[in-house]
DNA sequence: CCAGTATCCTGCAGGC
DNA sequence: TGCCTGCAGGATACTG
């Protein structure tokens, strides 16, 4: 499901749910996803602990508590968040149950297990491998002026580059796709065979693709939903991505498909050069 | 260093 | 109807 703005959605649905709710429990059930630190040990650790916010970093979530110490959530492909009556039916794949104070669960379904789910104390936070290898937020104000350099600098194909999560840290195949035909550039083209003031043009896209799908709650288009069940908007909003073989909005020529890094691309050889 | 591929896992759509 | 194949919002270890 997950790339920034839904993961976006659900930090702020939780940050405004479970602030100063208190852990009474968790409980890790069938098996642990294949980055899932113990549940018992995060049960005996997150217990007594009280919820003091919610962050993002990429498409990374990190539940800060107190006293002081954080989970560490990644959605992966199918993961989600939701927050539920106690009594609530238990669905498959929940791997991981948050008892709250409150009668309420927070509840971590995945049916893939590409997601992971780790205790950080204090200061395990900056050492935490997968968290230092992330680049730029996207949507940071000086994000704009650097980006282009960066990708400019590179050789593989664009759309590769918008996916490393070393470089720019949330976007995925949706909105990358997104980005790269708004900006009317090739998916395939390369880095350093783009000027600087195209890329410019694509960084633009790319914030505003993001910001816009972060107002819609974020784009559903199998089992994405916020904690309270909601659907993310965005959508309809979607002209390339998910439509290969229609016309392109713009130009009205047949949409292609195109796999680079192993991941689908929707694009239109007309206005994309 | 870079780029491309295989891999983890389940569910679902489409072809036969 | 059922079986098979391939693909899906991600990250990473490996290969050449």
């Amino acid at each position: 499901m997950p790339e920034l703005p839904e993961v976006e959605t659900v930090r702020s649905a939780l940050a405004s749910a479970i602030v100063g709710r208190s852990v009474v429990a968790v409980e890790g059930r069938r098996v642990q996803m294949r980055r899932l630190l113990d549940p018992p040990v995060i049960n005996r650790t997150m217990r007594g602990r009280t919820v003091d916010g919610v962050r993002r970093r990429g498409k990374f979530l990190l539940l800060d508590l107190d006293p002081p110490g954080t989970l560490l959530i990644h959605l992966g492909m199918s993961g989600r968040l939701l927050l539920v009556a106690a009594d609530e039916e238990v669905l498959s794949h929940t791997h991981l149950v948050v008892d709250l104070d409150d009668g309420r669960h927070l509840r971590l379904v995945d049916p893939r297990r590409f997601g992971l789910a780790r205790w950080l104390d204090p200061g395990e936070e900056s050492e935490d491998p997968s968290l230092a290898a992330l680049g730029m937020e996207p949507l940071d104000g000086d994000v704009p002026r650097l980006l282009p350099l960066v990708f400019h600098a590179r050789r593989s194909p664009l759309k590769s580059l918008l996916l490393d999560q070393r470089l720019v840290a949330g976007v995925g195949n949706i909105y990358a796709t997104e980005a790269l035909w708004r900006a009317g550039i090739r998916p395939s083209r390369r880095g350093h065979q783009t000027s600087v003031e195209r890329l410019r043009r694509l960084v633009t896209e790319v914030q505003a693709v993001l910001r816009e799908a972060v107002e819609q709650g974020g784009t559903t288009i199998r089992d994405y939903s916020t904690p309270s069940g909601d659907f993310g908007s965005f959508a309809v909003m979607l002209q390339v991505y998910g439509k290969v073989g229609l016309p392109c909005p713009r130009c009205c020529t047949r949409l292609r498909d195109l796999r680079i890094a192993g991941r689908s691309t929707a694009w239109c050889p007309h206005c994309q050069t």
